[in-house]
RNA sequence: GGUGGGUUGGCCGAGAGGCGAGGCAACGGACUGCAAAUCCGUGUACACGGGUUCAAAUCCCGUACCCACCUCCA
């Protein structure tokens, strides 16, 4: 069996073939740096973070590189408005990037360039791109240099759309180019813009153009032909048809697949940078925890529009939380951390089929009911394969409940710590009471107990092995 | 104008010619002093109108509505 994906190019699963047997990489356009994030920012970190963790289960030698743009028009806008230099702006936003990403669990790529970083590659590119004829400086005196969609036949293949059919942008301005659909490779310089977001360059000083960067990066830490190139759908076009074609107009062969995850939207539109927030990864976490808000992300398929709903994203963490408390009574029953074990058969073949997440879940699922049906018997070796199991799975998904990487984002304070243990010994007096009252079978007693410690919010479960609190 | 996606039960969300994915919620039962948790059970869903077929949520034709992209959106 082998890990079959959708490409975006083709329009249809594939097998997935490597270019090297044994190695895949991966190239994924990462954010740009200019706002805190949004849950729809991070929706492609958790999607090809699933995927990259699937491949390494299934015996790949990953290199995923994910770039972050950390100049562009709008970096610049904001920061002006702001009154600090653009550079403090993209920084302060990866910062706060990287606090989101590490909330849900998305593992750091192998490495994650920037733009900035990359000018002299980008040059060298597109020098190479006007030596060939696709590319030219603009006529006029603006220093930028343009693509030449016109000279590359092929131009439109990723989307399938002809140049002809094309609406030219209407508020585009046409400044030096030879058609309107031509792409900026380099932009001079404007007289408003700092100094200190241009860059030397052949054709005067400047800033890359969007597409360039993934180019030159794509190309200098996978190569001129790697496996796969990710990001969000909106991205298909422009953006990834021109990355296509400038690299290839270049001499590479580029990406084999292009995978496009979905958005998430909320009340059917698209979530905009300018809504506020109330939908930031911070204010989303304060409601639920970041293990399910990313088992929320990864429970629809990648390529599904989400509709996100505070109500849905409960109900998701509610069903997480049934998995979660399974493992957490397996572990007690088997007096010991469960080991992670070995995927269950029918998740393997969901997840083989281009990332089917929602029947990987489903496979989950069942394996946690028949866990929890063998918790009530006494075949430990039956119930550490199911617990074991269960983990695995998650685990491969970066749900995991005893990962570290939950730990980190909910550690709790020192104070929280002596408050817990000063609760455990009050309520701990209530309850003996309770216990010894139930022991009398005087019911009446042993529910006004537990009634008055509910009115402090604490929430008294009976067990087996006697009675448990937790802060409701 | 061009390109692509969508409309599934109370809710979320898969599937893609025949057998009701799964989760959440609800209801019934088992267990429990009562709860909680867990397990068992309960559903005649596929936007609308035609058509093809022994059989259509799934294929074809048409209609409606929604969404995305069309040169610096995740």
């Amino acid at each position: 069996m082998t890990i079959r994906l959708y490409d975006t190019a083709t329009r249809e699963v594939r097998d997935f073939v490597p270019l090297e047997e044994g190695k895949a990489s991966l190239y994924v356009c990462g954010l740009t740096v200019q706002s805190e994030p949004h849950v729809g920012h991070v929706r492609s970190g958790v999607n090809f973070d699933v995927l990259q963790r699937w491949l390494r289960f299934r015996g790949y030698d990953v290199t995923f590189i994910r770039n972050i743009t950390d100049i562009d028009d709008k970096i610049l806008a904001k920061s002006a408005e702001q009154g600090r230099p653009w550079y403090n702006l993209a920084y302060a936003m990866k910062i706060e990037l990287d606090r989101a990403y590490s909330a849900l669990n998305v593992a750091a790529p192998t490495y994650e360039p920037a733009a900035t970083g990359h000018t002299p590659e980008m040059i060298v590119m597109i020098e190479e791109l006007i030596a060939r004829g696709h590319a030219y400086p603009a006529a006029d005196a603006s220093g930028d240099v343009y693509f030449d969609v016109r000279s590359w036949p092929s131009y439109g293949e990723l989307t399938h759309q002809g140049i002809d059919d094309m609406e030219p942008a209407a508020d585009a301005d046409p400044r030096g180019k030879r058609d309107p659909r031509d792409f900026a490779l380099w932009k001079g310089r404007k007289e408003s813009e700092p100094e200190t977001a241009s860059w030397p360059s052949p054709w005067g000083r400047g800033r890359p153009g969007w597409h360039i960067e993934c180019s030159a990066m794509a190309g200098k830490y996978l190569g001129p032909a790697f496996d796969i190139h990710g990001g969000g759908v909106d991205l298909r076009f422009p953006h990834h048809e021109n990355e296509q074609a400038q690299s290839r107009a270049a001499g590479g062969a580029f990406a084999s697949y292009w995978m496009h995850n979905a958005w998430i939207t909320t009340a059917g539109e698209k979530m905009s940078k300018s809504l506020g927030n109330t939908l930031s990864i911070p204010s989303v976490l304060q409601r639920v925890r970041g293990v399910e808000l990313r088992y929320y992300m990864a429970a629809a398929h990648y390529r599904s529009h989400v509709e996100f709903s505070f109500e849905a994203l409960e109900e998701a963490a509610a069903g997480y939380r049934r998995i979660e408390s399974f493992l957490e009574r397996a572990a007690a029953a088997l007096g010991d951390d469960v080991p992670l074990g070995v995927p269950c058969a029918d998740f393997v073949t969901a997840m083989d089929d281009d990332l089917g997440t929602p029947a990987a879940l489903a496979a989950l699922f069942e394996v946690t009911r028949e866990g929890n049906k063998l918790l009530a018997g006494d075949d430990l070796t039956a119930l550490r394969g199911s617990a074991g199991s269960v983990r695995a799975m998650l685990d491969i998904l970066g749900l995991d409940p005893a990962d570290p990487a939950w730990a980190a984002s909910g550690a709790t304070t020192d104070t929280e710590e002596r408050l817990t243990a000063a609760v455990d010994v009050l309520v701990a007096g209530l309850l003996d009471e309770r216990t010894q009252a139930r022991a009398d079978k005087d019911w009446a007693r042993a529910d006004a107990i537990r009634d008055r410690i509910k009115s402090a919010g604490i929430e008294v479960t009976d067990t087996p092995d006697g009675p448990t609190w937790t802060v409701n």
